[in-house]
RNA sequence: GGGCGAAUACCAGAGUGGCCAAAUGGGGCAGACUGUAAAUCUGCUGGUUUAUACCUUCGGUGGUUCGAAUCCAUCUUCGCCCA
């Protein structure tokens, strides 16, 4: 082990050294007043191949931090810690690819100085593969009340100290910059899901001005730390075909090196959120990685690989792990049930995480209930491994052209309520 | 042997004449959670399959009262103090 590590430590010096230097030619550009597109970001997708019966895909995106596997679903990390996961767990037992960070958590705590001098969040976390930073779009939506739209950007309060702050499609590639993740958002407004069309369509014709800014600013500038860094729009236009079919067709126009599908899963019925992904896979590019943003049950996962999605996220199997809930390819248990009480059993027998065989669902539902720690953490690198087997696991029928028969299997399966 | 105090639902513990099937915690049972202000939140937790309804309950028994968990008598148990 030591043999290892020794070399990394090694490098250390010298990796800082082309930071500093990078960020020193940066400043320099900036100070002479260069307008020009500078940037030269791209990323890798390779369509491997699309289901013959439908529209799942599997491909390959490639970045400077590694290559991603798609279909694929990405653990949150909104603070840079998926929480009560060690990097180690999430990086061999999970075997995460890529995972997420929060611009909005991050800018305010720990800040931008500290991320800069850490040389990013890479650099901060010690997470070695991709990692994508939502824009804050969400929190836009969520934090609703303590936050005003303008069309300058997004004048919020802190959740944290109620101090006020202003995020801009400008500033806001500036931040993702300094955090460094390996494809930034574009900061948008996630529409509630049961908004009327007036709003909607307000909303989007924001979303849309705020893109062209955002995707003009990151054109002019690059990354701070060395290495590519994608920016993905996002297509708004909530349950409205048409204003969905015209957020498509904005966000391809510009020919970013992947597609985000924003504002779903947040109040509307499950079903429009079908839809919606089908309006809008029609027209994004087939060449370029789709990412439905924030989506969803394991049902809602398979569903969208069905319709051609490829990348995921979700705070559901963090979230719900922390609170009991646990996710398999035999369907759902709450952990909590009097039934798992003496349940010796393994957690998943069919698992692929060593927690699965390591422990019993009856001493799952004893931490639970003793309120102890490792519940939380058992039931997170549990889901975690879960989530992630099952977009590789359908990968793997999508090459195999099998993917429709086992997705309806396993539909039927990951519904089940133990 | 004497004195004082206490006994309330699974546990702890409020309540000292009607607004009490009985506060509040804990425990228990279930539910929610979708680009994380979440190790969080919401129900239920005497019985009657529904109930703004009825029945049974506040250590036991007996009383006072229109009405008692609450007042009186007595018994039982527990705690503390004095011998």
């Amino acid at each position: 082990m030591e043999a290892i590590q020794k070399p990394t430590l090694l490098f250390l010096p010298s990796i800082l050294l082309i930071i500093a230097k990078k960020s020193l030619t940066l400043q320099a550009i900036f100070s002479q007043g260069v307008l020009y597109p500078i940037n030269n970001d791209y990323m890798d997708f390779t369509l491997q191949h699309t289901n013959s019966e439908g529209c799942a895909r599997a491909g390959k995106i490639t970045t400077d931090h590694g290559e991603i596997l798609t279909p694929i679903f990405m653990p949150v990390g909104t603070v840079g810690a998926v929480k009560a996961v060690h990097m180690r767990e999430l990086r061999d037992d999970i075997k995460a690819q890529i995972i997420l960070g929060n611009t909005y958590h991050l800018y305010l705590r720990p800040g931008l100085e500290i991320l800069q001098r850490a040389g990013g969040l890479h650099g901060f976390n010690g997470w070695e593969r991709p990692i994508l930073t939502d824009s804050g779009g969400f929190q836009v939506f969520s934090l609703s009340g303590i936050r005003k739209l303008t069309d300058e950007g997004v004048h919020f309060r802190s959740h944290i100290d109620g101090s006020k702050h202003l995020f801009t499609p400008e500033n806001n590639v500036d931040t993702q910059r300094i955090i460094g993740s390996d494809i930034m958002m574009a900061l948008d407004e996630c529409t509630p899901g049961n908004a009327d069309y007036t709003y909607a369509k307000k909303s989007l014709a924001l979303t849309q001005r705020w893109l062209e800014r955002g995707w003009k600013h990151y054109k002019e500038t690059e990354g701070l730390y060395g290495y590519r860094q994608a920016y993905f729009p996002i297509v708004q236009g909530c349950v409205y075909p048409d204003l969905r079919r015209d957020a498509a067709r904005h966000v391809a126009d510009l020919g970013a090196d992947g597609n985000a599908i924003g504002g779903l899963a947040v109040g509307e019925p499950t079903e429009k959120m079908y839809e919606m992904i089908e309006v809008v896979n029609e027209i994004l590019p087939a060449d370029k990685p789709r990412y439905l943003m924030g989506v969803g049950t394991p049902a809602n996962i398979l569903e969208g690989i069905d319709r051609g999605v490829d990348m995921f996220d979700c705070v559901m199997p963090t979230r719900n792990g922390r609170n009991g809930m646990v996710f398999t390819s035999r369907g759902i248990m709450n952990m909590r049930n009097r039934k798992w009480a003496d349940d010796f059993s393994p957690l998943d027998e069919e698992g692929t995480s060593f927690v699965d065989t390591a422990y019993s669902k009856a001493y799952l539902r004893h931490l639970f209930i003793a309120d102890e720690i490792l519940a939380m953490q058992i039931a997170s690198i549990h889901n975690l491994a879960f989530y992630v087997w099952l977009s590789q696991e359908a990968r793997r029928h999508i090459l195999d052209d099998t993917f429709t028969s086992w997705k309806r299997e396993m539909m039927e399966r990951v519904t089940t309520r133990l």
